[in-house]
DNA sequence: ATGATTGTATTCACCAGTAAACATTTTCTA
DNA sequence: TAGAAAATGTTTACTGGTGAATACAATCAT
């Protein structure tokens, strides 16, 4: 279960260090592409294709399904580490993210994400949802903080 | 169950040695994260398991649920003790916690607090809460002490 | 009280993970 | 095919994590 919160440098070449506690979990291969806010998701073989046979469902002849197949599997692709550790996000990807100087890495149970670490600072102290918000969908949820 | 209140030395690597006492119960390996009122909370892995097991229902799709699912799962880590009894608290719950010289760790039933020895200080202190009154609430409830 | 036992603080040295600079290889273009 | 640019790999230094040793403090039993 992929789980924490790393800051780590993206250099000029457009590469991020994977922090080693979470490297080990998603294999020598894995799926990276636009994930929802602005940030990337990060999957093992495995969960990307179990999703995708979830996708399969989906009606090509239906426009929205069409529209959401489209933009999501498009938006990925196969990567893996180079030598140091490290991946190197495709332009698309960098754009798409914004990811610059620094890159907040996060475990969210079976994908990984990762932030420009200024657009996750901001996404998290959004005032919208804050973390009184989530002590009361906890306790909604039974688990007793 | 947790209880007590100790308080321990908090070194510049940033670990804190967790009472004998309070050891034995965490078990092996363990979860530690941002908790309320800017303390940690460090759950033994059970109750970790059933808190993310309640959080398997929660959707990706869903805005506030994606918001809640990073904030919880990012916020903690897998830890373990260190062969002198010590944890590693790592760096963004350090930053969170603004841990620093000495650390005061408390046991609350489920979960084990670890504070900023001042931060603690502060909110025993606080005027806001008293324990008169909040003793007064309590048998208010029907607990009796 | 005394000594034995256990737990904690502190220091140091070593090792692993990361950052940054540099070198090499490959690809593209003129 | 030469030169430039991009991609990939290598090296080095550094920081931070880990373990060992020691000294100190607290607790307990006799």
């Amino acid at each position: 279960m992929f789980t924490g919160e790393y800051n780590h440098s993206f250099d000029e070449k457009g590469r991020v260090i994977i922090p080693s506690k979470l490297r080990e979990e998603l294999g020598e291969t894995f799926y990276i592409g636009k994930g929802l806010d602005k940030c990337l998701f990060v999957y093992p073989i495995e969960t990307w294709a179990e999703f995708v046979g979830k996708l399969r469902n989906l009606s090509t002849f239906n426009k929205q399904e069409r529209f959401f197949l489209r933009q999501f599997i498009s938006g990925f692709s196969e990567c893996s580490f180079d030598k140091q550790g490290r991946i190197l996000i495709p332009p698309t990807l960098r754009e798409f993210s914004g990811l610059k100087n620094e890159a907040t890495i996060i475990g969210v149970i079976d994908r990984i994400e990762i932030w420009n670490k200024e657009s996750w600072n901001e996404y998290s102290n959004n005032e919208e949802y804050d973390f009184d918000l989530i002590s009361e969908k906890m306790s909604e949820l039974g688990i007793g903080l």
